[in-house]
Order: C-alpha cells, then structure tokens, then sequence
DNA sequence: GTGGATGCAAACCATTTGCACGCCA
DNA sequence: TGGCGTGCAAATGGTTTGCATCCAC
C-alpha cells in the first residue's frame, strides 16, 4: 500500500493509506459518502477524503465512474468493471464479461476516436424487488 | 407535438410545446443548459425547463442520461442510444449499433435481474484532438 | 526546516423546491 | 373559475477550494 503510494510519486501520509486501505478491503466500488462513514475520522477529513480520491485518480490508482444515481464511485484499478443496478433498492451486482471491448477497434474506425475506455451500465430490478 | 402532450394526460402549454420542439430540432441529446439557451427564455423560465424535462420523463416522453461530465442530457424517446465522448473538448459522435443487447438475456440469468436498460458511454480523444 | 498535505468552513454549481401569481381546460 | 403550471428566489447536496496549520521527508 505504502509502496503503491510512492511508486507513483505521492507521499505515504496517514491519510492516503487509510482510504487505500479501505478501499482494499472492500471488493466493490465505494461512493465519497460510503468511504466517509467507514474511514477512522480521527485520521481523514471529509474534504480530504475527496481531495485524496482525486489525486489517487489521476495518478491512475483508482477508477472513479459516476453512476446514473448522481454518485461519484471509486474502486482500485484492477477491480472488476461492471455492474448491474437495480432501480429499486440499489444493489449492484458485477458483470462477469464484458461485451465491448471486442467492438472498440470498430468503433475506433468508424469514428476516427482514438478510444480509450468506456462507462457501461446496466440497470434492472434485483429478484428480491421483483416481488 | 401538442398530441404527444395529450396522449400522455399533460396539458398542452407553450412551454412545453417550446421545450419538445427545441429537443424534436436537434438529433443529438441536449444538457438543460443547453436547452435553456436555445429556448425562447420569454416562453420559458430556467426552472420550469427543469420542471418540464422531469414530468416528460416520468412520462416516458424522454430519455434522461446522466454523462460522465456530471450533465444530464435529454433526448426524444426514439432517438439515437450510445455515443462515444472527447475527453479533450467533449465532442460527442453516435455509435451505431449497440453491441449490449445480446447480452442481456445471459446477464439477466446469471444475475436474477430483470434488465430494463443500460447505459453506455464511450470514451475517448476525436480526430481533431489528437494532434 | 520546508513544501506538500490536511482541516475547517465557505464557495460552487447543477438541480430542486416553496410560494405566490397566472393561465389552460 | 379552479387548479395545474410557471417564475422567482432561496434551498439543497455532492463536491471543490482558500487559507492557516501540520507533518512527511
């Protein structure tokens, strides 16, 4: 964590090991609100909670994807990508697969974008609110 | 237009009428504030374009997206699905053709969800862009 | 010791909402 | 005419930022 940390030019403060941390122990994507309440308060702030997520972006250690609910998620890099959504009750369950990928290079020609990534979301009502 | 409105048990006022025929004259989905520009601002005020965009959409008469730039866009029901977005300047061009459908049946078994959408957003750097 | 990192509180900005007035059915 | 629709301005809520202080290096 603290390697991870210096690797990529940033200083090992408390703080950052502390959202890195949670962050890890936690297998899906995290809102700034979620991150919040689970971090030790006596350690972060809440703004630089939001300053540390953004940096810890742009450094390329964490993805930072903004679901169709308004929220801002982050998880570590190599997490998984995908999820579906359910409009009731909010679960998120991932996606095992991903179809586009294979469909990018096509994109990339019939568009001249170069491209570089993509947001994918499913949505849906989970079984237990399909009741 | 004014049928769409009755159709669907919304009285027919000139601001709405106003709001359907600016989304009706562009192929590509419209943020509110780009709407509100384009709107006769005599016909409708800022708010009530918010107001009038949620109740079209409740009514299904539009589809509303939240993009990764933090904007929700609004376009007629029947228009175009996925687009691919410039980082750099934030041009959008359409994809045609959505490679997500396909799948939503395997996705559905394997989730339990019932799948009602999805939300795709492509990303990338334009031709002109990547100089 | 010093510059980057943090905490606090205030600022931001798209969007939402309360309330009084105005217009469609 | 009655009530839905609208305008205005103020509130909201997640996120960002200015500035003084603190800590990692």
């Amino acid at each position: 964590m603290e390697e991870l940390l210096i690797e990529n030019g940033l200083r090992a403060t408390k703080a950052r090991m502390e959202v890195l941390n949670v962050l890890k122990s936690n297998s899906m994507p995290l809102s700034a609100d979620e991150l919040i309440l689970k971090i030790n308060r006596e350690v972060v702030s809440g703004s630089s909670v939001y300053r540390i997520l953004s940096e810890l972006e742009k450094a390329s250690i964490l993805k930072k994807t903004l679901r169709q609910n308004g929220l801002h998620y982050y998880t570590i890099y190599d997490s998984h990508e995908h999820y579906i959504v359910c409009s009731n009750c909010g679960k998120i369950v991932p996606i095992t697969h991903c179809p586009i990928s294979p469909y990018e290079e096509g994109i990339a020609q019939n568009t001249g974008f170069k491209v570089t990534g993509h947001i994918l979301e499913l949505q849906g009502i989970c079984s237990d609110c399909q009741g």
